[in-house]
Parts: structure tokens; C-alpha cells; sequence
RNA sequence: GGCCCCAUCGUCUAGCCUGGUCUAGGACAUCAGAUUUUCGAUCUGAGAACUGGGGUUCAAAUCCCCAUGGGGUCACCA
């Protein structure tokens, strides 16, 4: 039985580094039939913080990657909340403190701190010298005598750890080069590490596959699970995604959370298909793909061994390509909280209306939060800018706008449904014979009219859009700005 | 700095394990053409890579070593 984990520290928003391991660890539970687990890794009392718990909940989601055990679902080995946990963590280091696998560190973090300062400076590994380890008795009582506060070290043993990474093949560590780390803190909550290891041990989790910034702590877990008396489970260290400079990512490339893109409108199913482009790939030379064709080829062992960077066209591509097969209805419904915030619509708008704007205005995009913006000229008249009025100052352009107008005034409607066909076409198409004037020279000047912009969505679908009444306005509007030039 | 991981078009990658079928395939982006009476969209096409050096071999993108480059890690952060 395959048990997986995702453990995110709710010390910030759902990065989307952390995004594509929650969904790697997903997609292999799915993949094998077994249960992917969510643990929340809040010891870190001082950064941690409740909204972030939530918010990574409702981003993951949001994804659509639920869990079997876990915040919210339960579970037979909860709690799932590190510091709902802190019992177990005292019990087992006060285990390895009798087993003589641990013990007492008085040495303050600002002590900690200028060593290492010191030790960088004089270009030596900044480690810990395991100076408390063997500290005498006199020496002990009189720190404990002075009040001196201590974290729990664990011993660790001169040895190479060796283990065969899912993804990496055979990686081993000399662990004689590292120093004894904490596993407890001075306040009494568990180190990242202890932690980490009594909660997979206890929660019988099988396959860690995790970052691969966690590849050269793996040997301090294994060696941590050894002497709590657990086999270690199998690991895999998936490759890091990093921003266009080749550095991890983070805010400073701009948008690195998963609120973040949902905040932009990218639709989730195109977001977890990046996700899982990034450093694997279905085989098959398919770069759109759901969910679940993920899940019946997913591996770890597909998974890229190198750095991958995160490349904001591609999720563009893959976002445009989503919104233009997005079922019409489900659209809608979905932009209509956008454009009530661009205050475009209010209650008791009409959503059929809406639904033919977001049908005429989706093709090229690749968010929702674009379809807005792309739609407002369907809802504010547009403001004929410098150079839109430049390029409207042909002659031709007038001689166009003032037949359209004419034509306009002489039918009652522009409905797409007459039994006259499409009204807007034929008239354009008249023009088109009297002027002797076609393609870009015919129509920009009218979408130019009517949108005030220079690209938007195809003419023919906009005018039935915006109505008889409004296209004459439009077209009245624009002849009068440039009569008067 | 020590240790560890990694290395194919600008980017994501296929191929590598099990050398020959690779004059290295696909996708995004770019450019060009076509099409839509349209900017965009769409379609078609083009340019674009095996980091370098040594081996092993009849043969190396593929196996080995070194160099270089990138990244990670060495916290009472996770």
C-alpha cells in the first residue's frame, strides 16, 4: 500500500514549487491505487500562521488534489497538525536522550551563530563542533545552574549513509562531515527534522518524494529513523523549478503562489497540466493532457533529474488553449466575479449577454481575468485616443463610416437571427462594392469606430453584440470627433 | 569553502538504462508564408541544441574519467 505525503509549512502562501510536489505526490497515490496524506508542519511557532493553513488548503483544492487523511478528513493516524503533535515529539527525544542517541546542548544561538561566522571566514564548513556532546557533569549543572536554556542534539554517527533515491539512483553521504544537529528546540517544539521523521515513521508513509533540497538531509532522517527503531521509507527528490534567472523561484520573479494565479484567472486544469510539464512528461508527445491520463502514466522515476525554469509562455499556451474548450456555462459563471469587480456589471445584469462576450472574446486568451479587460468596450464607450483618431483621419475612413452610418439608420435591428441573416455583414459587404475598399482599409476604421481599439475580438461576432442603437452611436461619435479635426 | 545533485534548441523536454535506426524528435516562444473582406485567432513552414576535453569501442547524445558551468545543502527555518 502506497502512502504518501505532502507537508507543507503554512509560513506562506502555496508556492508553486511546492504546488508541483503536492501534485507529484498526488498523482503517484492515484497512480497506485494508495492514499496521499496531508500533514501540516507548523513548528516553526514564530512564522506559522493560521490563514496560511487555510489558504494552502483551499489552493490545493482549488487544484483539485484532495487527500484521504489529513486537516479536515481525518485519518487513523492523526492528528495531522505538527504542533496538535508535541506529546509524540517530547516522548521520542526523551527516548533517544535515555538511549544515549541525544542529548543536551546549552550553547545560545548567538554563540551558534559567530562560529559560524567564524568558521566561514576562515573558509571551513559551517558546522556544528558537537561541543556539548560529551560534556561532564560539573559542567552540565553548572549551565543548568545559571539558568542556561537547551535544545536536544542528536548524536550523529561517523559512518556513510547510502540510500537509492527513486529518482536519482544510489546517493550517499559521509555523515562524519556533518555536525550533530537539533532535534528538539529550546522551547520545547521539534526541529524541521525530527519532526519529519517521527511523523513519517508513525504515519507509515512509504514513498517521500520531495525537493531536492532535502537530498543532502535525507542521510540525517535515515539515521534518525534507524534509531527510533523504523525502517526508513523509500525517498525521491524531484528536480526544483526555477525563475528565468535561473534562480529558485520566488516573489522576486513575480507571481510564485498558487493563490496568485488563481487571483489572474488561470483555470486550475491548465495550471496542474503546467505543473506537470514541469520536469515530466507523459511520454507520448502530448504537451496538453488531464489529469487523469497524468495519472494512468505518471512515475517517479520519469521525473527530470535537472532544474527546470518556469517558463510564463507556456503556461499562457496552455492556459489559452483551456479557456477555448472550457464548457461555455462553466465560462461564464466563472467571469462574472471578475467583471463585477472591474465594476462592468452589477446585479441583475444580463448573463445571456455576457455569455455571448465571453464566448466572442476567449479565443487568445489565456485567463480569466483577462476577459474583462478585453470586454469592456461592449460595455463603456470608447474613448478615441490620439492615435486611434489617427488613424482614423483618412478620408476613406470617413467616406466608410458615414455609408455605414447611413445603412444603419435604415434597418430596424441587427439581430444575427433575422431572416434577413446577418445584417452587419451585408451592410459592410455594400460598402465594401461601393467604396472599393476591402480587407484591413475596410474594416479597421469600423472596429476602430466601435472598439476605440485597434485589436479585439473578430468584428462580425462584436456588432450583433453591442446592437443596432449602440453601433450607430459609435459610428455617430467617431465622424464627429474627426469632422471636427 | 566542504559535501551532494545536475548538464540535449532561448525555454520545457524525447532519446541515454539495454551504444548503431539521431543528417537528434516534439511543444512553447521567434520569424516567414497562407487563410479569415480584419488586428488577433487559426493553419503551414523555417531557423534553433547533444557544455568542453580525454578515454572505451568498428561505432558514443547514449558508457567511464577530468574540467567547466548551474543548483542545493552545511540553522534552535522548513
Amino acid at each position: 500500500m502506497v502512502r504518501v505525503r505532502f507537508a507543507p509549512s503554512p509560513t506562506g502562501l502555496l508556492h508553486i514549487g511546492n504546488a508541483r510536489t503536492a501534485l507529484f505526490n498526488w498523482l503517484y497515490a492515484k497512480r497506485y491505487k494508495g492514499s496521499f496524506i496531508l500533514r501540516v508542519e507548523d513548528t516553526d511557532v514564530a512564522r506559522s500562521e493560521k490563514r496560511y493553513t487555510e489558504q494552502i488548503i483551499e489552493d490545493l483544492r482549488w487544484l483539485g488534489l484532495d487527500w484521504q487523511e489529513g486537516p479536515g478528513v481525518g485519518g487513523d493516524y492523526g492528528p495531522y497538525i505538527q504542533s496538535e503533535r508535541l506529546h509524540l515529539y517530547r516522548e521520542f527525544s526523551h527516548k533517544l536522550l535515555n538511549d544515549a542517541k541525544a542529548y543536551h546542548c546549552y550553547c545560545t544561538p548567538q554563540e551558534l551563530e559567530e562560529r559560524r561566522q567564524t568558521a566561514r571566514s576562515a573558509g571551513k564548513p559551517p558546522r556544528y563542533d558537537n561541543r556539548c556532546r560529551n560534556l561532564s557533569d560539573e559542567q552540565r549543572n553548572a549551565f543548568e545552574g545559571a539558568g542556561r536554556p537547551s535544545s536536544i542534539r542528536f548524536v550523529v554517527s561517523e559512518e556513510v549513509v547510502a540510500f537509492e533515491d527513486l529518482v536519482r539512483g544510489r546517493c550517499a553521504f559521509d555523515m562524519g562531515l556533518v555536525g550533530d544537529f537539533v532535534i528538539m528546540k529550546s522551547d520545547d517544539t521539534p526541529s524541521f527534522h525530527f519532526a519529519v521523521a517521527v511523523d513519517d515513521a508513525l504515519m507509515k508513509i512509504t514513498h517521500v518524494i520531495r525537493g531536492e533540497d532535502h537530498l543532502s538531509n535525507t542521510p540525517c532522517h535515515i539515521l534518525l529513523f534507524r534509531a527510533l527503531g523504523y525502517d526508513p521509507p523509500l525517498f525521491a527528490h524531484i528536480s526544483l523549478t526555477m525563475g528565468p534567472d535561473r534562480t529558485l523561484l520566488s516573489k522576486r520573479h513575480g507571481a510564485a503562489s498558487v493563490s496568485e494565479y488563481r487571483r489572474l484567472g488561470y483555470l486550475p486544469e491548465a495550471l496542474v497540466n503546467y505543473m506537470a510539464l514541469l520536469g515530466w512528461c507523459p511520454g507520448d508527445k502530448r504537451e496538453k493532457f488531464n489529469i487523469e491520463d497524468a495519472v494512468k502514466k505518471f512515475d517517479v522515476k520519469d521525473i527530470s533529474k535537472s532544474a527546470s525554469i518556469f517558463d510564463q509562455q507556456k503556461l499562457d499556451w496552455l492556459g489559452s488553449q483551456y479557456l477555448r474548450e472550457a464548457n461555455l456555462d462553466r465560462l461564464t459563471d466563472l467571469s462574472i466575479p471578475h467583471f463585477k469587480q472591474s465594476g462592468l456589471i452589477q446585479d441583475g445584469f444580463d448573463r445571456a449577454k455576457i455569455k455571448s462576450i465571453v464566448e466572442a472574446v476567449r479565443p487568445g486568451l489565456s485567463r480569466l481575468l483577462q476577459i474583462p479587460d478585453e470586454a469592456r468596450f461592449f460595455f463603456e464607450e470608447p474613448t478615441l485616443d490620439k492615435k486611434v483618431t489617427e488613424l482614423l483621419s483618412s478620408n476613406t475612413a470617413e467616406r466608410i463610416l458615414t455609408a455605414m452610418l447611413k445603412k444603419l439608420q435604415q434597418i430596424s435591428g441587427l439581430d444575427k437571427s433575422s431572416p434577413y441573416g446577418d445584417k452587419f455583414r451585408e451592410i459592410v459587404k455594400d460598402i465594401g462594392v461601393e467604396t472599393s475598399l476591402k480587407g484591413k482599409a475596410l474594416l479597421m476604421p469600423i472596429r476602430l469606430a466601435l472598439t476605440g481599439k485597434e485589436r479585439g475580438p473578430e468584428l462580425f461576432a462584436i456588432a450583433p453584440i453591442l446592437g443596432l442603437e449602440e453601433c450607430k452611436k459609435r459610428i455617430e461619435n467617431a465622424l464627429l470627433i474627426l469632422t471636427k479635426k
